[in-house]
DNA sequence: CAAGAATCGAGAACGATTCTCATTTTCAAT
DNA sequence: ATTGAAAATGAGAATCGTTCTCGATTCTTG
């Protein structure tokens, strides 16, 4: 997935909820580009070389996020973690370290996702809910962690 | 599920760990044993009617957890909530309100589970790491919400 | 070049959670 | 039953991720 592309996506989707596209709010975009999986505003700050004040590096993800560009992840102390959302990254699921709490992207094999997606659907209708998407969660431990 | 067998279990089990189980630690049990979903600890508080200080409850609550009697949640908002732990509640999954952020237990058909466990192992293997547990999220909006 | 809108950045404020420490309770040994 | 050690309690302070405030700055558009 080249930056450019979704640079493309990006602007196009922020325009049209009237938010602009500034310098730090690409430079986020290509952090999480670059990334295996969600981060946190401080992992951000870090991997951006502090070139963002922490205050505005919240108020993009935030601004971000709610025009839809952006999915938070909620992971333990508190901590809020964001990636891409999928309709820019192409739907997948996680590893979470059960030490450290990292966050790794895992794609389904489409015969696998394709059974995840009947299962939750059927879930859903015996519930009597409808499902709007759903997150699979794999617990385990990182490389750093094992 | 009973209160007093699952009381049973979990005082042995903090037993063995060397934890005492007072009677606020009891009424946490019996609280989360009678609900339906993952508590935080405002939500408890208020549920036991303030019987117990929040920092008392805070601590009970990392206490059960790190006994491995209760498994924490995280939510939106940076709060944590807990439920038992799967070998006291049995293994299941959530549905989570994407307007409120509820949770609610949801338990797939036998047939169903099955199926997810199979491949959850697979991925696992493909991916060089062992899998130690799964979660499936399910999103949707609650009744409250709907 | 304005003027208005949106964004920025520094610091204050907030809120969930954790920590501190003096007091109280529990448990085991006598 | 008494006692001393270990564990738990509770009130309040402290912490830390996050959000808010507001004056300064940057864009956009005519
Ligand atoms: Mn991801
Ligand atoms: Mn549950
Ligand atoms: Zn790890
Ligand atoms: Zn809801």
């Amino acid at each position: 997935m080249t930056t450019s592309s979704v640079d493309q996506q990006i602007r196009s989707r922020l325009g049209d909820a009237g938010v602009r596209y500034t310098t730090g709010r690409q430079r986020v975009t290509s952090a999480l580009v670059a990334s295996d999986g969600p981060r946190s505003a401080a992992e951000l700050q870090t991997q951006l070389g502090s070139a963002i004040p922490l205050s505005s590096l919240y108020r993009s993800l935030a601004v971000m996020a709610s025009a839809g560009v952006l999915a938070p992840h909620h992971g333990s102390q508190g901590v809020t973690r964001y990636e891409l959302a999928e309709w820019l990254s192409g739907h997948h699921h996680h590893l979470v370290c059960i030490d450290c709490g990292s966050v790794d992207d895992i794609e389904l094999p489409d015969a696998l996702e394709a059974t995840l997606h009947e299962l939750v659907d059927t879930v859903a209708d015996e519930g009597h809910f409808v499902a709007l998407g759903h997150a699979l969660e794999v617990e385990g431990r990182c490389k750093a962690c094992k």
